[in-house]
DNA sequence: GTAATCACCTACTTTTTAGTTAGTTATTGA
DNA sequence: TCAATAACTAACTAAAAAGTAGGTGATTAC
């Protein structure tokens, strides 16, 4: 058992799973990661399905967990942009793993998302 | 938007996250990547925190998406050994990496998993 | 013959996660 | 000046994930 930030894990997977898990993270990560896009709107737009509320709470546990950081653009109208940290970063090989497995898995299932991918919207 | 096995997905990524998401799939494929115990109880042992049901539970699961299989080996009295089909070995790299990226963190808040590895059980 | 072990399964409850709806402050554009 | 947009926040609800407690059938160990 190792404990850490008030929380205690059983192996090293378990930490990283602590700091990227759940149904939005990785999806947050990647789309910082690829795509240069990176205000609130652009999230928004770019995960189909996330809410408000989850989309803040998780951008906001990121960021307190140092695997994002924001430039505040502007304070009097709030226009921010988010941006991959340094130790955020440090998981691309994760980002392109999954992306390509998952790819390689829809290929499988005679699902070319490449070939298509202008199907998916 | 990308339909597959009766679910929607918004990108590779969350394909993969499908697959192995949760909080305890990874755990369990990394315990049959890197040790060699295989047997129920053997990840009862291996797993300290899961219950019954959710071992049962995401077994099955793992089993029905062709991650993991398992030998009977004996019926009589139930005996069986799980094992990582090919899918799920080609998650090598991610068990390692994740794991890897666990040890680093862990680092950098100093603790040493591998030296005091004798202290975690 | 009694306890212990293994590999599960089932019903039920709790906790966690996620979704809904609405509201805030500030700005730009028509 | 009225609507729209950006970047949120908060209260409340619903759904999903996980935990608890107990039970099964079969075997071996004492």
């Amino acid at each position: 058992m190792i404990a850490l930030n008030e929380k205690i894990y059983t192996c090293p997977v378990d930490v990283t799973l602590g700091l990227i898990g759940g149904k939005w993270k990785l999806l947050i990560l990647f789309h910082l990661y690829y795509f240069t896009k990176k205000s609130y709107k652009d999230f928004r737009t770019n995960l189909p399905g996330i809410s408000e509320k989850m989309l803040s709470q998780q951008l906001k546990e990121l960021e307190r967990d140092k695997l994002i950081a924001k430039n505040q653009l502007s304070i009097k109208p709030n226009r921010v942009e988010y941006f991959l940290t340094e130790r955020g970063q440090s998981l691309g090989p994760l980002y392109e793993f999954i992306s390509k497995w998952g790819i390689d898995y829809l290929m499988e299932n005679n699902i070319d998302y490449i070939k298509d991918q202008h199907l998916y919207k």
